[in-house]
RNA sequence: GCGCCCGUAGCUCAGAGGACAGAGCAACGGACUUCUAAUCCGUUGGCCGCAGGUUCGACUCCUGCCGGGCGUGCCA
């Protein structure tokens, strides 16, 4: 019960009075600007056209027609606003314990019975994994996490990067210049290097490019020393990619690379063709869609090599076959939008209904001041490297500001890790961001260790209220009685605190909609703000007697939605920091 | 050239067609014998890129322009 059904009485409420539905309603109700013009607004200026008055004096007609007691709230009119001011006590008592009540699962809903299946960090062998792929990975992830709460099946897809023309490159490279044990030292930094190489080596000598198609033709007709190699170089891959997987808490259900679909990708050139679509042009095979405003995409090139559009065709109908899902998301980089729009189009013309249902989640590139990041010219920043600094800085920082913490290392792990994660999904996904030591690594203002921080006051005030055990769930008994106490809760702080609780589940069905995970981000600093707000003008433990009480169910409140709301993004809430 | 995206305070960014456009950082000034100062309070700071249009109402929608990014048949 937060404002989400408060909002659904006013829309019902305010339906009974006027010739509009409830969904009509809903949208209209806007959230006011000032806490003093109420919970939620509705502008009447949609009515005035339709009844040809002023909206003013409908907002007040509508005001004297609505009866007390038929909403847990009061109406005032303001201009031609009706402002809705929610019940305090209604809201203390049911958000609260409502809340409390269901604790690390508030926020969790019932089974959709719908599977959305979620393609995300897709990393290339044989690369390192650098911050530049962080993106993915953690906004697919964090989406992951929101759709599972919302109670959807949720299936993770790694579509590793394990096939492409690269591995000729790299096979060259190997064949060259490798050295065995450089390798097994430490494969992803040395692939990285050889990689590099030849690009640097191609430079000078283009033939080189040649002999790499090659052997990736070789590697595509299953040539054994080229899938010896291969094999080799994606298993030591795998390994360190899961390392930082673990290190970072993401999941997939799947590593279905790109290779997988290997062998559906005649079959699935087939059926372009069936369709009419498939047309050779200079030894190629591609698909015009002039018809349909898009330039025409490759399918296979004249040597005979399949392109990722074929594999990503393959790719789509192997997941509707296996999954039948509601929703393929594919948390890919914005510079890929022309590919999906192509290849979206091929799967409707190809006469899959569930085409629609295939939704590219773009975000913005990760660049330097002078320029953007390149692999092959070996500008590139390892994640791994961030991850560490930010560990690093977070343990600097604990040891002078908590020197006496018993496990310094696991709350500097949350908080480093917390604050690259954070760092990432609190701005609109689609705008470009530039990479800063500076910015990643300072960790005061709008980043996670500052809901982090929040968080961890809490517990340590709820500790020494109530012993040891206190930040387990459903542990405290807060009952009704308390909350429907008159007086309680009432400071502007206090109040504030309680709106901006309700409005959890809001932003967190926003996040979901919109494939935006920063709603949630940026909802959790307007929560922590608003705690510490609270947190220097009302003192919890020092109250006296129900205002203590009603004041410990409030922050209980507030660090279960922290928590959770952190959870939900892929970050830990540690008690102490 | 064409297509897509971005343009809001010195910097980084929020802003759900609606009420006087908000944070963080930076700068300056305050608050730790009081629940962790990774915090809080205050001050300074805006032709919402420009010009039109739609609307009762535009930072938000449409058109054009300017600036930046990305893409534009044999990479992914």
């Amino acid at each position: 019960m937060g404002l989400l059904t408060f909002k659904e009485e006013v829309a019902g409420l305010l339906s009974s009075l006027i010739a509009m539905s409830p969904a009509e309603i809903a949208p209209l109700l806007e959230i006011p600007p000032e806490p003093g013009m109420g919970d939620y607004a509705f502008p009447c200026f949609v009515l005035a056209r339709r009844q040809k008055k002023p909206p003013h004096v409908i907002a007040a007609e509508l005001a004297a027609r609505i009866e007390p007691g038929s909403i847990p709230g009061t109406v005032q009119n303001r201009g031609p606003y009706l402002n809705f001011y929610i019940d305090r006590p209604y809201l203390f008592e049911k958000l609260l314990l409502e809340i409390t009540g269901r604790g690390i699962d508030y926020g969790k809903e019932k089974g959709q019975n719908k599977t959305i299946v979620i393609d995300y960090s897709a990393p290339n062998i044989a690369k390192p994994f650098g911050v530049g792929h962080l993106r993915s990975t953690v906004i697919g992830s964090a989406l992951y996490r929101i759709y599972r709460a919302l109670g959807y099946r949720v299936v993770g897809i790694n579509h590793i990067g394990d096939w492409g023309t690269q591995f000729g490159k790299l096979i060259v490279a190997f064949r060259r210049w490798g050295d065995s044990s450089q390798l097994q030292k430490d494969p992803v930094h040395y692939l990285y290097h050889l990689y590099v190489q030849f690009h640097r080596e191609a430079e000078k000598e283009p033939e080189l490019n040649e002999e790499a198609r090659y052997w990736f033709r070789k590697l595509e007709l299953e040539d054994e020393d080229a899938v010896g190699i291969w094999e080799h170089f994606r298993g030591l891959s795998l390994i360190e990619f899961q390392r930082l997987y673990r290190l970072m808490g993401i999941e997939f259900d799947s590593y279905q690379g790109e290779s997988f679909y290997n062998n559906m990708l005649e079959e699935t050139l087939e059926l372009v063709r069936e369709k009419g679509l498939l047309k050779e042009s200079e030894g190629a095979l591609l698909a015009d869609l002039e018809p349909y405003g898009l330039p025409p995409c490759l399918l296979r090139k004249k040597d005979g090599a399949a392109l990722y559009i074929t594999r990503d065709l393959a790719a789509a109908i192997y997941r509707y076959k296996t999954y039948r899902f509601s929703k393929l998301l594919y948390v890919v980089g914005a510079e890929q939008t022309l590919h999906f729009k192509q290849f979206f189009k091929l799967l409707e013309l190809l006469g899959f209904p569930w085409a629609d249902d295939c939704i590219h989640v773009p975000f913005g590139l990760i660049h330097f001041k002078d320029g953007r990041m390149s692999t092959r010219e070996g500008k590139v920043i390892f994640l791994e490297d961030v991850i560490n600094r930010a560990i690093e800085m977070a343990q600097n920082i604990i040891r002078e500001k908590n020197p006496g913490l018993e496990n310094k290392e696991k709350a500097a792990k949350a908080v480093g890790l917390g604050a690259i994660i954070f760092g990432d999904l609190v701005n609109d996904r689609i705008k470009d961001v530039e990479f800063d030591w500076e910015k990643v690594l300072d960790f005061s203002g709008e980043t996670a260790p500052y809901v982090q921080y929040a968080h961890a006051r809490i517990c340590s005030i709820l500790k020494k209220a109530l012993g040891e055990s206190a930040t387990g769930s459903g542990e405290r008994h807060f009952d009704g009685a308390l909350a429907r106490a008159e007086g309680l809760l009432e400071a502007p702080e206090e109040e504030q605190l309680l709106i901006t609780l309700a409005r959890f589940k809001e932003q967190l069905r926003r996040a979901a909609e919109e494939y935006r995970p920063s709603f949630l981000a940026r909802y959790l600093l307007d929560l922590a703000r608003d705690f510490n707000k609270f947190y220097h003008n009302c003192p919890v433990l020092t109250a006296g007697g129900s205002l203590k009480e009603a004041r410990l169910l409030l922050i209980e409140g507030v660090r279960i939605v922290l928590h959770n709301g952190l959870e939900l993004l892929g970050i830990e809430a540690p008690e102490e920091m």
